[in-house]
DNA sequence: TTCTGTCCATACGCTGCCGTATGGGTATAG
DNA sequence: CTATACCCATACGGCAGCGTATGGACAGAA
């Protein structure tokens, strides 16, 4: 009748796991103390044991993506080779598989926060440096690859901000289309 | 010594203006009454006469967006005239003199309000729909006019949302190549 | 058993903001 | 001059959430 089953005793992590979700779901302005304590069956009696303050586990959310997603999709395809034009398929297949919501409340997030929008300035400059780089071995003269660059991870980040997510055949299907239109040398 | 120059007497429109200035610069969550008030040099009372409450206040700014940002481009382009392609390229020129900070701000703000979600896909619908036609009257067929049209406003909505805005200078020529890659029928 | 460290509940004061009630000041019409 | 509408200041009650202080429950070690 009455939940026991939560094992009486809760962890740091699970203050950021449920930070994450409630982030994604509601906004940054969601992740409050006291509701999050309600979520969770404490009080937050147990928060203030495991953080400081809002502020360290704000931070502490923040830093969690940038660990777990930041290199991560790079790694993947750098791990599984081929040429720079089939690397460039598997990365654009990579990573319209995210849904995107971590990422796009945390962009929400970094409005009028500096400190956020400068962890976001630094992620989005290393995946479009790896992009352009990956357009530049396909052949592409240097300006002509920031632009391709630009235009397929900007409509990647446009398309979660957006948040019109169509299903995956379909995503599947634009993604190559893209492919083939922005990788075709003539 | 002290400030006597502000007319005493202020106008609903200037707290929505007022409301649109700090969406863009702190979000909305720094949309408050009484600290907006103290940035116009009054207090609450002058609000509490213009608007009923908060929520008045957000419904007002959001609909003086939308009134002034959504047609306003299309009609520019299509009282212009010319071609498909040519319209294509000023609707391209036209959409990235904005900054998007004002846009960028509601994004944010839907993050977990169905409401304000609601009226930016609306929004989002309307300019895809006039974007891809163009792509059909250049000669698209109806999958590949779609994906190139989400392919621009996609990327300039990332493009907001990312906030890397170069000179103007720069941007047009990037936005002519982007015209001239998507354009091409071949 | 007793002690110690871990994890959490409870109670408290504090602050910022919301919304209301009420009255004062100012301009314009009559 | 008086009256009325308009615009704003002041004062108040209320609430939600932050951070702190303190004690209790429980486990393992001694």
């Amino acid at each position: 009748m009455v939940k026991k089953n939560e094992p009486p005793k809760l962890t740091r992590q699970d203050w950021i796991n449920q930070g994450l979700k409630t982030l994604s779901e509601a906004g940054v302005g969601a992740v409050r103390i006291e509701p999050l304590a309600k979520l969770m069956g404490v009080t937050k009696g147990s928060f203030y044991w495991h953080f400081k303050n809002r502020d360290e586990l704000l931070a502490a959310i923040l830093q969690e993506w940038v660990d777990c997603q930041t290199n991560s999709i790079i790694e993947r395809v750098e791990t599984l080779g081929g040429d720079a034009k089939t690397k460039l398929l598997y990365l654009f297949e990579l990573a319209v598989q995210d849904d995107g919501l971590v990422e796009n409340a945390i962009r929400a997030w970094a409005t009028g926060d500096s400190r956020i929008t400068a962890v976001l300035t630094d992620v989005d400059q290393r995946r479009l440096d790896y992009t352009r780089n990956l357009f530049l071995q396909v052949g592409f003269a240097p300006f002509e690859a920031m632009v391709r660059a630009r235009m397929v991870y900007y409509a990647l980040v446009g398309e979660f901000t957006i948040g019109a997510r169509s299903n995956q055949p379909e995503r599947l299907a634009e993604i190559r289309l893209q492919h083939t239109i922005l990788t075709k040398l003539e």
